[in-house]
DNA sequence: GATGAATGAGTGTTCATTCAT
DNA sequence: AATGAATGAACACTCATTCAT
C-alpha cells in the first residue's frame, strides 16, 4: 500500500515536491513573486494547498526553491551566449543575453525585497546562473580568455567591465519593471553596440577605429 | 477657530499631512516600502490612523508622496557630487554618490513592484533627483560640458556612459538589497576607480596613462 | 458681538438648525436615507459637520427631523388630490396621489429599518401627511362625505377601503424601490381604474355598470 | 481524507455552507438584514468568519441565499392557506397568511434598500413564495378557479384584487416594522373580514348580503 | 457658535497555516 | 501522504463623534 498520489501529479517519476517547485517557478515566470499565494501555486499545480506543508517548512522555503528553479529554467531556455565571434560581437551578444536574463529574473527578486527569509534561503543554494558561476564570473572568465589572446589590454580590469556591462542591463530593465511591464526589453541594437564600444574604446584619447558610437542622445 | 491638533504632532508649524509624509519617508528609509501598513505609518507619526484619510485619498497617495520626500531627503543629505576636480575625480565622486543614492532608494522602489499605482503617482510628481533631472540626465549633462572642454572624445556616446556607470551602481547595490542589508555600501575606492578608468580608457588598444586599474579579481 | 455665522448659511433669518434639516431633507429626497452620512449632509449644507452637534443630539435626531421635513415637502409639492369629480374620478386621483407620495417617501423610510431610533423620534413628531391626519385618515374622511351624500353604501367599511387602496399603492411601489429605481412610478391609467372599480363594485354578484375593469392579466 | 469539521457545526449531515445560510437566515428572522455583519453571522453559526469566504463569493451572496432560505422557511412554517372553504373564507385565510408572510419578510427586504446587489442576486434565484409563483400570482390563480366556478364575476379584474389584498397586508405591516416591532401582527378578525368583504361586495350600489362589514372606524 | 482635523471601533475581505478526516 | 475546510490575525478604509482652536 503506497500512500495516495496527489491529484494533479503528472505521470512518471515526479515527486509532489518537485511538481510544486516547477509549478511555482512557472507562476514566478508569468507573474513575478509579488502577490503570489500558496493557493495560487497549489492551484497551478493542480494539487491541494495543505499538502504543501508536508514538503516544505513554509511558503518561503518553496519560494526560494522555485526561484532557483526559475533562474535555472531561464538560463536553460536562453542558452549560453556565443563566444565565436569577434570580441565586440561576443560582448554584444552577452549584453543581449544579460538583458533577457534580467528581464526574466528581476521581477522575481524584486517581489521578495522585504522578505529576507526567501532571499537568504535562495543564497544558501548554489548560484544557478552560468553553470553555478553567475553571469558576472562567466563574463570575467570569457574576458580572461580574450586577454590571453591579446584582444584585451593586460591592464584592463575585467571585473569592472563585468560590473559595467551587467549593471547597464539592470539599468535598462529596472524602469520597465517598475511600470509592471513584463514583455521582453527591446533595446535597439545601436544602444547595445554603444555600451560595448564604450567599454572597449573608452571615451578619452584620440578617436578609435570601428564604427563610432552614436552621439549623445538626451534621454 | 482652528481644529484640534493631532496628538503626535511635533511643535512648530507642521501640518499633520507633512508630518505623516515625513514619518512615512522615515519608515521607508528604515525598512523600505515592503510590508508598510497605514497603521505602521500612523504609529510612527504618533497619530490615529483614520486621520490619514483626511489628508490623502488612500495609502497609495501617501506612499507616493513619502517616496518622493524620501528621495529628496536622500539627495539633500548627500548633496550634489563635486564637479571641480579632474574628469576622473569627478566621475569617481559621481559613482560614490550614485552608490549612496541607490543604497538608500532601491529598497523603497523594489518594495513597490506589483504596486504600479504608487509608482504611477510617483512618476506624476517631478523627478526629485539632481534638481529634477534625474541622475542619468545629470551625468550626461556633466559629460557634455567635459566634451565641450575637449576632455571627452567627440564621438563618445555619453548616454551609454551614463547607463554603464549608473548601472554599475545598481549591480553593486542590488545583491546587498536582496540580503536585506541596509547599511551603506562599502565599495573599495579602487573598485570605483576601476569602473571609471575602464569607461575612460576602454580595455583595448595600447596601454593608457594614469594609474592602471587593478588586475582581474574573481568575485 | 453675535456668534459667528455658519459659512453655507443662506441670507435671511434662517437658523443653521433649519438649514441643516432642509439640506438633509433634500438629500433624502434625492438618495433616500440609506448610506447617508453626516459629512454628506454637512457638505450639502455647505457647513462644517462638527457644528451639527451643536444643534442636534446626534445624527438620528437630525434624520428624524429631516424625514419629517421631507414628508412635508412632498405633501406640499404634490398638493391635495382633487375632490370635485365623481367618486370614481376622485378615488383614481387619490390613488395616483398616494402612488406619488409613496414613491417619494418609501425610500426614505426603508433606509431606516433597523434604526428604530430615528423612526421612534419621527413618530413623536405630528404625522405630517394630509395636514397631520395622514393619507389614511384623509381618505376615510373624504369617503365619509361621500357616504353622507349617498354615493357610498351605509354599511361600507371605509377604513377597509383606505387600507386596500393605500396598500395597493405600497404594493405597486415597493418592488421598484427594492431595485433602487427612484423615478416616479408609471402605473397605467387602466390599472388605477381597475383598483378603484374593484373597490367600488366588488367582484361578486351581477355585473355592474361603468366600464368593466380589465380582465385578469397575469403579472 | 475529508477536511476538518467546523467547530460550531451541528451533528449530522450538514455542510458549513448550509449551516451558515441557516444561521444567517435565523439572524434575518430575528433582526432583519439591516446592520448584519459577517462576524455576526459567523458568531451565530459558532464558526470563524474567514471561512465564510470558502463557501460564498462575498457577503452579498450569502445574504441573498439566506434571504431565500428565510423566505422558504417562513413559507414552510406557515403552510399554504386553505382553499376548501367558501370564497370569503378562503380569501380571509389568504389575507391572514399574507399578513404573517409580510411580517416575517418585510424587515428582511427593507434592510436591503440601497444594497441592490443582494436583491439582484435574490431575484436570480427562483421566487420561493407559493411554490415559486409568488403570493400575487398564487392569489390570481386561485381567483381564476373561482371565476371558472362562477363565484366571481366574469369582468372582475383579478390582478387588481390581488394588488388590493396583498397591498392591504403591506399597509398593515409596514407601520409596525417602522417601529421595530417584530412580533406577529395581531389584526382583529373583523378587520380582515372587512377587507375581504369590501373587495367581494364593493362599496356602492344596494346593500349586499353577508354579515355587514363594520362601520368606519377612525384609525 | 463654528470649524474640521483627530479619533478609533467597526467593516468586508485575504491568506498563511493547521489539522480532522 | 493528501485533502481542503476552518482559523483568525491582518489589512485598507469608513464614519459618527469629540474637542482644541
Amino acid at each position: 500500500m503506497s500512500p495516495r498520489r496527489a491529484a494533479g501529479l503528472p505521470d512518471g517519476d515526479v515527486s509532489l515536491r518537485d511538481h510544486l517547485i516547477t509549478a511555482a517557478a512557472r507562476l514566478i515566470a508569468e507573474r513575478g513573486t509579488a502577490g503570489l499565494t500558496v493557493r495560487d501555486i497549489a492551484r497551478a499545480a493542480g494539487v491541494a494547498y495543505g499538502g504543501l506543508y508536508n514538503h516544505f517548512a513554509d511558503k518561503e522555503e518553496l519560494l526560494a526553491l522555485a526561484l532557483h528553479a526559475h533562474v535555472r529554467a531561464v538560463e536553460h531556455d536562453l542558452g549560453a551566449p556565443p563566444t565565436d565571434g569577434t570580441l565586440a560581437e561576443n560582448l554584444r551578444a552577452f549584453v543581449r543575453h544579460a538583458l533577457a536574463v534580467h528581464t526574466a529574473i528581476l521581477p522575481a527578486f524584486a517581489g521578495l525585497v522585504g522578505n529576507p527569509d526567501v532571499l537568504a534561503r535562495f543564497d544558501a543554494l548554489p548560484n544557478p546562473l552560468a553553470g553555478g558561476r553567475g553571469l558576472h564570473t562567466a563574463l570575467v572568465d570569457y574576458l580572461e580568455v580574450e586577454r590571453e589572446r591579446g584582444a584585451v589590454r593586460r591592464d584592463a580590469d575585467l571585473d569592472a567591465v563585468a560590473t559595467l556591462l551587467i549593471g547597464a542591463c539592470h539599468d535598462l530593465v529596472l524602469p520597465r519593471m517598475y511600470r509592471g511591464v513584463r514583455a521582453p526589453v527591446e533595446v535597439p541594437a545601436d544602444r547595445v553596440a554603444a555600451l560595448v564600444a564604450t567599454v572597449l574604446d573608452g571615451i578619452t584619447g584620440p578617436a578609435r577605429g570601428g564604427p563610432p558610437g552614436r552621439r549623445t542622445r538626451s534621454r
